[in-house]
DNA sequence: GTTCTCACG
DNA sequence: ACGTACGTGAGAACT
């Protein structure tokens, strides 16, 4: 029988410092339970202990300790973050049945070790779990120590036993207190012996074990060859020998603390899920309700009374007068919340009768005669419509010839806006964030196919879930709708995200043509090129093996060709491109693997990726992601049309394949050095406005400064160093990352950004005024109002904290770049439409925008994107965009 | 599902 | 003493 005992303090710690803050949305923090609670679940996934219990600290200063004179609290008291959590853990271990242990004037490690002495005394095994290594003497033949360790979210644990610790110790566990006795330990202020550091004291623990053994027999000793006990030494511990007694004493873990224990106590007992539960919900670890398999206690509140009506009345429309009525109705609503079937097939829609009551009415095609006219009628601009992830919605729309206009709120769109890190919106979700609600799973309706077909066999399940989530967008139309307001995100969600809707959508539908004959071409000569490389690679390396694998790849380099390794990764040697570059002329195995690794890339992600995705229109249709990104960017899926190569001569090539339909032209504009001007403005900094102003080459004019030359000694180089220092100051520099990216030492680094900073007296102010800002906001935002919230700022861990740093210095700078082009898009996107040309837009990039449009419209075209691109806004620079046209995108950018 | 690598702005 | 630039998505290998 084995019982486990964890360190309750001690796991709680590590679980603090290795998981990212987290909180409830009333700002409770919750990091370091769910942290512990994530490590509790591995130790019992691991071990299956048939007991289990958990010892805790007091805060006040322990027995042992008091026995010393000299004992200063020096332990920090623990930051508040983690001291609220500690009731909140010991709530739900309570729920759990797991046994907790505290006691005044006992330190966790002696209420451990008496512990694990009962379960030794009745013939139990000890499991003692633990981050800190003092339990070690603890360990026996019965009992082992499971060290804990968390890094960056992840948990790995080793298991002590007497033989790994010989190993790695070199002597008995128990002589660790010796050990202590003579180095001392700062953390647990015990002094130990003067002068004996933890080298000397490990040797002559190794050889003579205990400190009685050492002290009996001092005299033999420094007789000894090659004795650690050097004339030194001995003198230190003879003076010490006082010091070194007491010491032994303080780092003794005691085994007789005061507690009523039996391991029966501790036996593993059903968890009470109804309070587990609510705890849970209030803590809002939506995800551990899961994982548990929690249900509501019975009798909990009905849905209704937490924050939105569920649809009380409810009616199937299949008859035109009906129909016809309920459409006038809407159009007198303030607003009307809906929820479409993935190709349109039925909708249901909820709108309030009174304060408290609300109706729904389902509309299906195929039981509504007139479903067409429904739909005409409901999908325009007069009713004003709410729902849930508007863009794709669209999507369906244009297909179906119907209008995009008339929509006022996207709760997606709108939770994303409220917390653009949360990654995902799906109103099971929200549900859970923000009515503490367990919503029914959305597949019951979403998914209309043969083997989860929508209205058979579960078609009251399939409605009712239907019913509830639109019910649940009403709900959050008021709860989200009220907090955008508040945080003056309103602006932001109905002057770019929902305009910009049918704008994504029209242009999904577009898509891109690609010549399918050329990629095909290109991808033959790609793999001609890949078997020579690999024929090359096997020869060189003198067998074949997959190239592909890092791993495999690492063992040929390192091992086999006996090249020096340059850097790790967590699970091996690194074998990346900035690795081979610096192997590059010691082996020519390393040219051959930088090349093969080339066209690999091209081959699988573009030709192979690309060919996969063209549409029978012989086009491609990415989706842009409009929910996705932390600073307000778009993103670009299946496939990413946003990262087709460009810096490479051969990868190039690809753009030559994307092409205007015959008799088109493809007019691309780009704005130039957006973010950089942006941060001129932000920043408000007047000599790099100047700079702009004058029209000067941003990258030159800052070598100029920088290396202290004129514009016209600026060479080739001192731009390139002057260009990554701009990149470096937008992304939140340091002197080391610049040195690595431009070859130089770290102090030339740093000279280079002395002199940037001095130069820019704007952008110096700006990187500790955003910062200082960001801490006692809790957020930073963009010029149109966009926010990203940093609770990293708060963080202990130095390393969160400064990725806060850095991403408070650039998010306002690429989000407003973000929110510009997003701008400009929806002025092209109606600058087109109201000029009554055909010219479609069809990509954006970033900083980038891609027309096709009939041959004839071009130059217009091109004049009109560039003047609505740099009409967005007037800022103290003025933008600037470059456009150019071309029968493919390679040649039309400018 | 995670890790590594690499493509883009 | 430590670890190191912002934001993405995709393919391949490995667990």
């Amino acid at each position: 029988m084995k019982c486990m005992v964890i360190d309750g303090n001690s796991i709680i710690n590590r679980a603090f410092y290795g998981v990212k803050p987290l909180s409830t949305r009333d700002g409770t923090p919750t990091n370091a339970v769910y942290g512990f609670l994530n490590i509790l679940q591995k130790l019992l996934d691991e071990e299956t202990p048939e007991a289990l219990c958990v010892t805790f600290d007091r805060k006040a200063p322990t027995f042992r300790h008091l026995a010393y004179a000299g004992y200063k609290a020096t332990r920090k008291g623990m930051p508040d973050d983690l001291a609220a959590q500690m009731p909140i853990l010991k709530d739900i271990l309570h729920a759990m049945n797991i046994p907790t242990y505290e006691m005044d004037g006992w330190e966790a490690d002696d209420l451990l070790g008496t512990i694990a002495a009962k379960d030794t005394e009745a013939g139990w095994d000890t499991v003692i779990v633990t981050g800190d290594r003092d339990s070690l003497q603890l360990i026996t033949d019965r009992t082992t120590v499971k060290l804990v360790t968390t890094r960056m979210g992840q948990t790995t644990t080793r298991n002590m036993t007497p033989e790994t610790f010989r190993e790695e110790y070199g002597f008995e566990p128990i002589h660790i207190i010796d050990l202590k006795a003579l180095m001392g330990d700062s953390s647990d202020n015990i002094p130990g012996v003067k002068g004996v550091g933890e080298k000397t004291a490990m040797g002559l623990i190794q050889l003579y074990g205990s400190i009685d053994h050492l002290y009996d027999h001092m005299p033999e000793i420094c007789q000894a060859p090659n004795t650690p006990a050097k004339p030194g030494v001995v003198k230190k511990l003879a003076e010490g020998e006082g010091d070194a007694r007491m010491s032994y004493d303080l780092a003794t873990i005691r085994c007789d603390a005061p507690i009523e224990f039996k391991p029966e106590d501790a036996q593993r007992q059903k968890v009470n899920e109804g309070v587990l539960y609510d705890l849970f919900l209030k803590l809002e670890f939506a995800k551990l309700i899961e994982r548990f398999g929690l249900k509501p206690p019975q009798g909990d509140a009905p849905a209704e009374e937490k924050g939105f009506a569920c649809t009380c009345d409810s009616e199937n429309v299949t008859d035109a007068g009906r129909m016809e009525e309920l459409l006038q109705l809407f159009r007198e609503r303030d607003h009307v919340s809906f929820l479409a079937l993935p190709g349109l097939d039925g909708i249901c829609v909820e709108w309030d009768e009174s304060e408290s009551l609300s109706h729904a009415a389902l509309f299906f095609s195929g039981e509504l005669e007139s479903y067409n006219d429904f739909l005409r009628g409901f999908f325009a601009p007069d009713i004003k419509k709410v729902t849930h992830g508007a863009k794709d919605l669209m999507n369906t729309l244009l297909a179906e010839g119907l209008s995009t206009e008339g929509f006022v709120f996207d709760t997606e769109l709108a939770a994303y806006l409220l917390a653009p890190t949360d990654g995902s919106y799906d109103l099971e979700k929200l549900a859970m964030t923000y009515f503490h609600f367990e919503a029914p799973k959305a597949r019951l309706y979403r998914a209309p196919d043969a083997f989860n077909p929508i209205l058979a066999p579960d078609r009251a399940g399939a409605l009712g879930a239907l019913m509830s989530h639109t019910a649940l967008v009403d709900g959050l139309y008021e709860e989200l709708g009220g907090r955008l307001r508040d945080l003056g995100l309103d602006k932001v969600l109905c002057e770019i995200e929902l305009p910009l809707c049918p704008v994504l959508a029209d242009m999904e539908r577009a898509g891109v043509l690609v010549d399918r004959k050329a990629l095909a071409d290109f991808g033959v000569m790609l793999d001609a090129q890949i078997a020579a490389d690999e024929a090359a690679i096997y020869e060189l390396a003198g067998k074949k093996f997959n190239i592909n694998s890092t791993q495999q790849l690492g063992k040929i380099l390192f091992e086999d060709l006996g090249l020096p390794p340059v850097k790790k990764t967590k699970t091996g040697w690194s074998t990346n491109a900035e690795v081979l570059e610096k192997l590059r002329g010691q082996h020519a195995i390393i040219d051959t693997i930088l090349e093969y690794r080339q066209y690999a890339k091209l081959k699988s992600t573009y030709v192979d990726g690309l060919t996969k995705v063209i549409a029978p229109d012989g086009r491609i249709h990415t989706s842009f992601q409009n929910t996705v990104t932390a600073t307000g960017r778009l993103s670009s899926t299946e496939p990413n049309l946003q990262n087709i190569p460009v810096r490479t001569e051969l990868g190039a090539k690809l753009r030559d394949m994307f092409t205007a339909a015959p008799g088109h032209l493809l007019v691309d504009a780009d704005y130039s050095q957006i973010e950089l001007r942006l941060l001129a403005c932000i920043a408000d900094d007047k000599t790099m406005q100047a700079a702009f102003l004058g029209g000067e080459d941003i990258h030159t004019a800052t070598a100029a400064q920088v290396f202290g030359v004129p514009a016209e000694l600026v060479s080739h180089e001192m731009r390139r160093r002057a260009k990554a220092v701009n990149f470096g100051i937008v992304y939140g520099i340091s002197d080391f990352s610049l040195s690595q990216d431009i070859h130089v030492t770290r102090g030339e680094a740093r000279e280079y950004m002395d002199r940037y900073l001095n130069t820019f007296h704007g952008v110096r102010e700006y990187m500790s005024a955003v910062v200082e800002r960001a801490k006692a906001d809790g957020y930073v935002s963009t010029l149109m109002g966009r926010r990203r919230w940093l609770p990293e700022l708060k963080s202990s861990n130095y390393n969160l904290r400064s990725f806060g740093e850095r991403v408070a210095l650039n998010m306002p700078i690429q989000g407003t770049a973000a929110d510009v082009i997003k701008l400009a898009m929806i002025r092209v996107w109606r600058a087109l439409q109201e000029a009554g040309l055909q010219a479609k837009l069809i990509l954006q990039v970033h900083d980038e925008l891609i027309v096709e449009c009939p041959e004839g419209e071009a130059e217009t075209v091109r004049e009109l994107l560039k003047r609505e691109m740099e009409g967005v806004v007037s800022y103290a620079v003025p933008l600037r965009a470059d456009a150019g046209v071309g029968k493919n995108w390679g040649e039309a950018k400018a």
